[in-house]
DNA sequence: TAGGCTAATAATGAATACAATTTTATCTGC
DNA sequence: GCAGATAAAATTGTATTCATTATTAGCCTA
């Protein structure tokens, strides 16, 4: 309806459009098993519906859309045994950003990190866990971008992607937290002895740790509405 | 021109147009760095712009087109930094198909990589390297398809796509081929084994040592029309 | 009233038409 | 003859239209 009028970022509609539905099913605007309407979208966008198929079509081949041929699109859902499916090729991805990060990690990305993680202690040791997410998410991303192979950064991504259209509460048990602070306290050892074998070994751990926290909540948020949906941890 | 009239295999226009242009792309009917033109094409394939750029959309989005704004659509290419960029990646996923086959692998299923890797052998004996590459191809895929995880199999595939788009003869060095055949041999062993480990280490190590072939290959045929590619080894 | 058939409606799939951008060709002046 | 500018052609981006398939609503019959 209201569409922007930036200065001309230089971007096909398409593309625009591809980004703009993740975010609306990452946000929870669209959420999972919803159907996509065309025509509603297109003038919710105010745009034609040839650009927004081809981003349709983009994010099917992705995994987030579900296409079902003359009977239009919807939001993916995942159950508990796609996770099973997806979180071991998650941890093979993340294992070897751990691995490449350690040969490449710069002091400065080093520096980063630790900041990042000490932060992320504080807000462990205050039950902010909102924050705790936030800031965890970034350590991840910070671990990713530092093993400099965008390959590996789109491939993870995707699944990332994937995962988070379980859209759970942001809760874990008190154990489980205080657990998955020390394997991050593992991490930063690892990372600063740039023992990549160590924190390879470590993240997969750290996701292995991860996939009941987020199969339980798949499980407990069945139906649910609103969630908070956790992207990295 | 004159397109097909089957009865309805019951599928949208635009996914047997991205699998045609994967076709077109593996075969070198549509070489790297060529433009796609988009009427050209339509008028070729008998159909109108609009399910043909769904189709470019999908195909750009996984890496084998590179899409200009405005600019059209190009066969990607690959550089050897690209090569070592993506063998990374595809090692952490064959690595962990290996896990997984070993894990699941059903006595079946070992027959057949049995049968497949003794002809495969008797290929390498009378040095028939196309065959060699054909059979070796299959074995992969099986061990892929025995991990038994979809998630992994399209996200190994979509790599091997990009691997392919590397047109180059078929050739190894002598010694490079006999240490391949090694490299089989210990893989049989940690199958039958059962050994996920030790199947996992080999697969990396596997192509790892594909990699400078690869690269090798590249450099010689940089600008080559003609090659035979080589997907899976 | 329940079940199923038929017609009306809405939605998607594909093709065409229009607009905007890029590329190519032509012309001019030096 | 060549550099640059300008106009024509071609190509891509987006919107609109037409065709086909699914969904819904209403009606009829048992």
């Amino acid at each position: 309806m209201n569409q922007i009028a930036e200065p001309a970022p230089r971007t096909t509609l398409h593309e625009e459009l591809v980004e703009r539905l993740r975010g609306m099913i990452f946000s929870g605007e669209l959420k999972g098993g919803d159907r996509v309407p065309e025509q509603r979208l297109c003038d919710m966008l105010g745009i034609s519906r040839t650009p927004l198929r081809e981003a349709l079509k983009v994010l099917g081949n992705e995994g987030l859309l579900e296409l079902l041929p003359n009977r239009g699109a919807r939001v993916a859902t995942l159950s508990e045994d796609d996770i099973d499916e997806i979180f071991p090729v998650m941890g093979a991805l993340e294992a070897l950003s751990g691995e490449l990060a350690c040969a490449r990690l710069s002091d400065t990305e080093l520096a980063e990190i630790k900041a990042l993680h000490y932060q992320m202690a504080l807000h462990h040791a205050r039950r902010e866990l909102r924050d705790y997410f936030r800031v965890n998410q970034q350590i991840h991303e910070c671990i990713l971008r530092a093993a400099q192979n965008p390959t590996l950064e789109a491939q993870y991504r995707a699944l990332a992607g994937r995962i988070r259209l379980a859209r759970f509460r942001a809760n874990m048990t008190d154990s489980r937290w205080d657990q998955a602070m020390r394997e991050h306290e593992e991490m930063l050892s690892a990372l600063e002895a740039r023992d990549g074998r160590k924190l390879s070994e470590v993240l997969s751990r750290h996701l292995e740790n991860k996939r009941e926290t987020v199969k339980q909540a798949i499980r407990e948020g069945a139906g649910e509405a609103q969630g908070l949906s956790i992207a990295y941890d």
